[in-house]
RNA sequence: GCCCGGGUGGUGAAAUGGCAUACACGCAGGACUUAAAAUCCUGUGACUUUAAGUCGUGAGGGUCCGACUCCCUCCCCGGGCACCA
């Protein structure tokens, strides 16, 4: 007998693949002929991972697990007649990557081929079905010129500005940071010292135009409901409604008490705001107006107010000016870690302003607080303390008037003086101190307080949402340049790329879907995009790419990359020296999968071909591969990525180029691999699992086996080299029944062999349900189910029917699964081209089933009987059953009978 | 504090309203072997000496003929966000 060894046959089995092309896929919709041209009418399916950073310690066995996922998934449908795209490519831009390069001395554009050459060489010892035909990195000049030349459609619809903001800086190091380079605690992860921020000019992407529809479209997508909930929840939209304040002056009258007695002063005097005013309005975004509880307005210290009272545009008295002054630069320098430390302790100033309440007819003060943040709805609140905690919590702290507007439980209308008192927005009670409002539910009472504020134009009803612009700009060398130029001269003469007349043709064309508004024409004025036929703008190859002790990019430093020309005017201008983030390639790289072709893209004669950015548009319009059928990935994707990538589609969509609007029909995550310990593999733990140490020694399939068969994929589970076994030990004593020759030449006649045959077409049903619910541990277990009973029963299969068993195996094991079809069945062509095997339904419908039958709710026997049989044929055969009489006994009973599920005889008495 | 996961044998887990613990690991005993490894066979939730049975899916309550599954209250573990108006 021949003993299991994959190392025998799984190099030659990969090297066979390999020459048989059998992973090429054929080019959608334009049918140029694959390995099988009849399939060009079937039905498509994309299967997708989410692409690897290809880092130098070679592929985790987390990495194994998700592309594992993926290949059966396209392993499966392919059997089954749908033509499949499985592509596979590199994310290799990015912090990462850079940051290894810095570590080892080298240019990451000579490290990157060396890792990805690794990763795909351990990927195909894996047995992963890839069409690599259609592989790129996001490195690839001929990729990453798409990917500039998107960034350009963006800067033209509108989408893209560049305004000042904050980074994360080291003092200590004189590096800028990312996010992840920062610790909870604020420190620099490397260094350990406290990072400060510093403000630099940074593209950003207004991602908040597509907010609506970013929410709107989730409905539909089939997605494991957590995630969406998640998208939703960042999105975070908020009805509510804008009302704005007339601010006026300091009270002549009380100038002189002290600011607390000032501040309180004004509440409940009647308003003055039409007799007096500044001139200057405070508008508030708020989701319960409940205005006749509103006794003070909180403004952030980023808000326009506090710049004119601190720069004298509005006149305050000099202490209040003072005061305000002191309280911004104190809060501004605040880092993060201090605010925490504060804890919800509320810190304030008063202005010295006041504005007036026009629903309540009252004055109330304006006050400046740190608890209100800048970018949250309008930077301003309306504090309404009986009736929101943070308001309650800072009305206490500066002894602002409490009003309470609605009853509490059991009718409660006593003076708020606890937090537990407090009714805030959903629950429950009646209106009071409200004039018209009085007695209303406090749903009702809000509804009717902003019909009152919009029929008197105070206000009007918006949506607010928590999304964010996404900055960016990254101050690093590796990732892909920025395509754009700044002109001082144009800009000084107020020339933007939209009065130019490529501009103003572009506006006309694209007006309804435009987000170049007036004020993005002024504030990007003097900023061009390359010239398209030019691109790719290629990152200099550079000995030094360090990040710069100013922060800047470390492009800024190369005067030949700085230094250009103007594309408006010719005259002398400056590039952009940023460079994009990780996301960009990530954005649109299932987008290229489906007309990428390798050796083209990267010819030369491809590149300086002048129409290659018109081609590239209609072939990107024009594949009917996308969308993404089946996407798998691990979950803390769940928002960034995935709602980055959805954004770039609905403006690809915007754009004419595609004619769908989300990418991934369906999303599925995988599950962590953690440790044998429980802990995440690390080097430092010394506790990495190294997948060419497992497959030298059990072979692929059982790898893959083994992390399919753990856990449910989307759990996380702990590497266990004992399960492992299993995994091998199963395939071996496959490898055993197709070398038991009784065992594949059962008599087809026979009565035991029959019923074997019923159970394989049971498992073949059960592993193909499983399959396309990626419930990939059951269908193994049915698997090793069917195993068990084939191997422990006297007889075998027939010859074709244990062939079909080999074909079920194929997509979880595809290196044993080829090996025995090639080697005892003598097949010439590859058994994932084969045709996924026919369920025989006829055989499947069970003339007698075990039917549990209940007492009182506890089973106390079976009945073995036909599945439709009548009721009282199966009453009248448990009865017969001595058991279960004597549990009945001599009480009365009626019974529950559902047919083919159970026979419960309750007991009454 | 809020949001998202999760809690079932010694372990990974199965069952999404109908026989709780499939499948696998581990363990114990046995076979084979000079021996070990490998392989095969048998057993394996707890309690009850046996039998017959009782209990049992984080805790408590509810709905139902029947609940791991649905509803309510709470506890614990993991992840994320956090003064979000």
């Amino acid at each position: 007998m021949t003993k299991y060894q994959p190392k025998e046959f799984e190099e030659s089995i990969k090297q066979l693949w390999e020459k048989e092309k059998v992973y090429l896929t054929i080019d959608l919709p334009a049918g140029r002929q694959g390995h099988r041209p009849s399939a060009i009418d079937s039905k498509k399916m994309y299967c997708l991972s989410m692409f690897p950073y290809p880092s130098g310690a070679g592929l985790h066995v987390g990495h194994v697990r998700i592309y594992t996922g993926t290949d059966v998934l396209a392993r499966y449908f392919r059997m089954k007649g749908y033509e499949v795209l499985h592509p596979m490519g590199w994310d290799a831009f990015g912090l990462p990557a850079e940051n290894a390069a810095i570590k080892a001395k080298k240019n990451p554009m000579d490290m990157v081929p060396n890792n990805i050459a690794n990763f795909k060489r351990q990927m195909n010892m894996l047995g992963l079905s890839y069409d690599w035909s259609r592989e790129f990195a996001t490195t690839d000049p001929s990729y990453y010129r798409f990917t500039q030349w998107l960034f350009i459609q963006f800067f033209k619809m509108g989408l893209l500005y560049k305004k000042n903001t904050p980074i994360n800086f080291c003092p200590s190091c004189k590096t800028g940071l990312s996010e992840e380079e920062v610790l909870p605690n604020g420190t620099h992860e490397r260094c350990g010292k406290m990072i400060t921020k510093k403000d630099l000019p940074q593209w950003i992407f207004r991602i908040t135009t597509y907010a609506q529809r970013l929410l709107s479209d989730l409905k539909g997508l089939d997605w494991p409901e957590g995630i969406l909930t998640m998208q939703r929840n960042w999105i975070g939209k908020k009805e509510g409604i804008n009302i704005t304040y007339k601010v006026v002056p300091p009270d002549p009258v009380s100038s002189s008490l002290p600011t607390s007695a000032r501040a309180l002063r004004a509440v409940g005097n009647p308003g003055t705001a039409a007799t007096r005013s500044t001139g200057v309005e405070i508008t508030c975004f708020t989701t319960a107006p409940v205005n006749f509880g509103m006794t003070f307005i909180v403004v952030a210290p980023e808000h326009p107010l506090v710049k004119k009272i601190m720069d004298g545009r509005i006149k305050v008295s000099e202490a209040e000016r003072k005061n305000v002054i002191e309280y911004y630069e104190k809060s501004i320098k605040k880092s993060d870690m201090d605010r925490q430390a504060e804890g919800r302790e509320k810190t304030g100033i008063f202005t010295g302003l006041y504005a007036t309440n026009q629903v309540a007819g009252w004055d109330v003060p304006v006050w400046v607080s740190d608890f209100v943040v800048g970018h949250v709805g309008t930077g301003a609140v309306q504090g309404c303390p009986g009736h929101d905690y943070k308001d309650f919590e800072f009305a206490k702290k500066f002894n602002l008037p409490i009003i309470r507007v609605v009853e509490g439980k059991n009718g409660d209308r006593s003076q708020i003086e606890r937090m537990d008192q407090i009714v805030v927005k959903g629950m429950k009670g009646k209106m009071m101190n409200s004039k018209f409002l009085d007695g209303l539910d406090f749903a009702e009472g809000l509804e009717k307080t902003m019909d009152y504020i919009e029929k008197n134009n105070w206000g009007k009803r918006v949506a607010s949402y928590h999304l964010r612009d996404w900055i960016f700009s990254r101050q690093r060398y590796w990732g892909e340049p920025i395509p754009m130029v700044y002109c001082e001269s144009c800009a000084k003469k107020e020339v933007s790329w939209w009065t130019t007349d490529e501009g103003k043709a572009f506006q006309k064309e694209y007006q309804n879907i435009s987000k170049a508004d007036q004020t993005i024409q002024k504030e990007m004025g003097g900023w061009f995009p390359l010239v398209e036929q030019d691109l790719p703008l290629k990152l200099p190859y550079v000995k030094s790419y360090e990040p710069t002790d100013t922060g800047e990019s470390p492009l800024s430093a190369i005067d030949s990359f700085k230094n250009t020309i103007c594309p408006n005017c010719g005259g002398l201008a400056v590039a952009e020296t940023d460079t994009m983030p990780n996301w960009a390639g990530s954005c649109w790289y299932f987008l290229a999968f489906p007309f990428w072709n390798k050796e083209k893209a990267n010819s030369k004669l491809e590149i300086q071909n002048l129409k290659s950015i018109e081609n590239f548009k209609v072939q990107i319009s024009n594949s009917s591969w996308p969308p993404v059928d089946w996407y798998l990935g691990g979950a803390e994707h769940a928002v960034l990525h995935l709602l980055y990538a959805r954004f770039w589609v609905k403006a690809l969509q915007d754009l004419g180029l595609l004619s769908f609007s989300e990418p991934f029909l369906r999303l599925r995550n995988v599950g962590m691999v953690l440790a044998e310990d429980h802990r995440k593999m690390s080097k430092s733990y010394g506790n990495v699992i190294n997948p060419d140490d497992v497959v030298a020694e059990y072979g692929a399939d059982a790898l893959r086996i083994y992390e399919m068969f753990m856990a449910p994929f989307n759990m996380e589970i702990s590497w266990s080299t004992k399960a492992l076994q299993g995994g091998y030990r199963f395939l071996n004593r496959i490898w055993q029944l197709f070398h038991t020759p009784d065992k594949i030449k059962g008599d087809t006649e026979d009565k035991q062999v029959k019923k074997l045959v019923v159970s394989l077409h049971r498992t073949i049903k059960k592993v193909e349900g499983d399959v396309a619910q990626t419930k990939y541990n059951t269908a193994i277990a049915a698997m090793m189910e069917f195993l068990n009973e084939w191997e422990k029963g006297t007889v075998g299969l027939s010859y074709s029917e244990a062939k079909k068993f080999l074909q079920i195996l194929s997509p979880f094991a595809p290196f044993i699964a080829e090996h025995l079809w090639r080697d005892i069945y003598k097949e010439k062509t590859s058994i994932c081209i084969s045709s996924w095997p026919a369920v025989d339904e006829k055989q499947l419908v069970a003339s007698e089933i075990q039917l549990p039958v209940q007492v009182a709710g506890k089973v106390r026997g079976v009945l073995t009987i036909s599945a439709s049989a009548p009721k009282e044929e199966a009453e009248k055969l448990a009865l017969l059953d001595e058991k279960i009489k004597k549990h009945i006994g001599e009480n009365k009973y009626r019974s529950i009978y559902v047919p083919g599920k159970i026979l419960n005889f309750v007991l009454s008495g």
